[in-house]
DNA sequence: CTAAATTTTTAGACATGTCTAAACTTTTTT
DNA sequence: AAAAAAGTTTAGACATGTCTAAAAATTTAG
């Protein structure tokens, strides 16, 4: 059996290692979860015993197959139960985020798949990130974050790649959501910041936030 | 902050006392909850440190008003979700306990407000049983076990009080569901056991049985 | 290429919730 | 009303997952 504890820690670890590639540290976990350098070490030799992760004391861990498709069923059931709280019971999306980190540790195979299917196999959820398959495959998508578009270029949101209230609530307040067509009008080279336009408004925003903004050039 | 296993204590402890009055034994709750008699002392004192229940060492345990409340909640959201997984993700009614046991501790008031109107604030759930609204009301019926019936008498399945998978599919091979009309044919004294017709077949069940079937006379 | 800074691991402690075995109350029986 | 039975609590142990402080390894800098 898989613990609550222990799958956190292997979608963490799967989390950082889709943004970095190669082994993940021991801090970086410990960031990511918000705990003690000292416990990822302790966590990351129970999870080398239960063969969920490759651990070389001093020279961070990665996922085996095993591991990795539990942390993406976990990321499944995640994204599943975040699109149901929206489509269904009207939540803001902002607001779906902690309910679902509780939500996604139930455990059933069968409650997933029909909720599955009660979504109609939704290949986003309502932050555009993509939903992985009962067999672990996860949609993918041309996009880019708009940190990396070229000036003058013109594309649409798709997604964000970020889960947290703050982030998202300043999205809104930007008028900016899954769909919104945005151009960018000059990237400033001393902090990464850019300009960009959205209908006939000016904005400016830095670079943390365009680089969690997916885009779809048309 | 309540901790799981706190609210399983104080659900087991609330559903005991609804099936016999008074102090609620520290083995009953061992009973009920799958556990050692041990392990229940130790809870108990921590759950009066709580002011979740009054306990007096070898005279039992009762629930405090705040106690109560937390109960309660538990068994709406456990119904709730019941109702969910049966109306919505077509779950049978003896699929859906275990789930509903883990999805019973999900830590949100929104949730389940949220997941109260989407059901369209249904007062019972799939096995008949009431569920508590938002502010502890518990909705009433006016039915009466199958056991405690008169022989000769009519009446309608109204609902079941037990929600254990063995027996619930002992209901479906006995072509007994909510709503399945019964007449009362004969009861043995012997051992309580009962002679009734569904449709136009007899069926003999045990006191056991028709003791957790609730009918509606007509 | 050492020395300092950083990262990581170990050691020891603690909280939660569980267990078995033994001790203690209460209830039942004779 | 004492003895036996049943029920309950305490004592001591263990597993999980966390922490701080100290030790060890690795990386970075001078």
């Amino acid at each position: 059996m898989i613990t609550l504890a222990e799958e956190n820690y292997l979608k963490a670890i799967l989390s950082i290692s889709l943004n970095s590639d190669g082994k993940v540290s021991t801090n970086a976990i410990a960031g990511e979860i918000g705990t003690s350098a000292a416990s990822v070490s302790d966590m990351l030799k129970k999870l080398q015993d239960k063969k969920l992760v490759k651990y070389k004391k001093y020279k961070g861990v990665s996922l085996t197959k095993k591991g990795n498709s539990f942390a993406t069923s976990v990321i499944r059931k995640h994204r599943l139960w975040e699109t149901f709280l929206v489509n269904n019971l009207n939540f803001d999306w902002g607001e779906v985020h902690d309910v679902a980190e509780q939500l996604e540790h139930i455990k059933s195979e069968e409650l997933v798949d029909r909720l599955d299917a009660f979504l109609d196999w939704p290949k986003f959820d309502p932050h555009g990130e993509p939903i992985p398959t009962k067999d672990g495959k996860i949609p993918t998508t041309n996009t880019i974050p708009l940190n990396k578009l070229s000036e003058g270029t013109n594309g649409k949101v798709m997604g964000v790649t970020l889960d947290e209230k703050p982030f998202l609530d300043y999205l809104t307040k930007l008028n900016i959501s899954i769909g919104t067509e945005i151009k960018l009008l000059e990237k400033i080279s001393f902090d990464q910041s850019i300009s960009i336009k959205i209908g006939n408004t000016k904005q400016h925003i830095s670079n943390d936030v365009a680089k969690h903004l997916l885009i779809k050039t048309n």
